[in-house]
DNA sequence: TATTTTTTGCGAAATATTTGCAAGAAGAAC
DNA sequence: GTTCTTCTTGCAAATATTTCGCAAAAAATA
């Protein structure tokens, strides 16, 4: 989605109190950088071409990015997550139920809706970003 | 959500067009009763409380039921997927990003945005149905 | 620089789901 | 009902995704 100079993504993790460490910042530079969520399958695939890096610190650095609130995660019912940079603002996406293919839409705001339904709730009192997947048939697979 | 009568059950496996047997006619039957989105797992201890079926049996009759689309399926980032019965209602929850506390919100409808989605979507023409999980905070672990 | 706490790599484990194969059952045709 | 074909099932093993234990290395703090 958005390219950050290293000093940006630093003040980032530094805000959220984690520690600034050469791998937290290739992770959260990597997600920050795509125009779609991405898996994290493909993310370590990615880190790998530049960098020396295990899985098991992929994930790590995921959890606790996504923890602090500077990741969002995402499932889309594939069976693996994806993740995106939580940038405050809804995210919107249309997912084939039968290939993998997802499509981020931008522009519509649900809030009122989301409202109405927090209202209605028993167990929440306030969310602060929400995120929706809607399922359909894409064209190529229709 | 509802109870069938095993010949209510029956025709409609017929009618999207699996065979009929006792094992599809119980996971069915059991996606069906929930009022809440059921995991798979929750499901497996259900069954065998009165049957012997086997995981595998299970896993097989949620995929081919998902498929013929009487039943959905749904992630909430939980790491394991979850079923409800495909009433062709759009079905909309919150989901607490911390515990696994979920809350189906009925009664308010955002079909207009989806239709606005699609409009500009690119690569889908149409959806049958969707769902909507809005994650927060609920307030257990607030 | 010394100290404390967090992060990392590595391999192994845990969890969730799928698959191969042979045997058994369902639906269709006779 | 019998026969034939195709789908379904059980079982065990395989995959896929994610997590964990532990010792070593690096980050923040004093």
């Amino acid at each position: 989605m958005a390219t950050y100079t290293r000093d940006e993504l630093e003040t980032m993790i530094q805000e959220v109190g984690l520690r600034v460490t050469d791998h937290r910042l290739l992770v959260l530079g990597s997600v920050a950088r795509q125009r779609k969520p991405i898996t994290v399958y493909d993310l370590i695939e990615t880190l790998r071409k530049k960098e020396d890096i295990d899985q098991a610190t992929v994930y790590r650095n995921l959890n606790s990015l996504h923890e602090m609130g500077l990741i969002r995660r995402l499932d889309f019912n594939h069976g693996h997550a994806h993740y995106e940079l939580e940038t405050g603002r809804p995210s919107h996406q249309i997912v084939c139920g039968k290939c993998e293919t997802i499509e981020k839409i931008e522009g519509i705001s649900i809030d009122d809706s989301i409202k109405k339904m927090i209202k209605k709730s028993k167990k929440f009192k306030q969310i602060s970003t929400h995120s929706i997947e809607i399922y359909g048939v894409c064209k190529n697979c229709a």
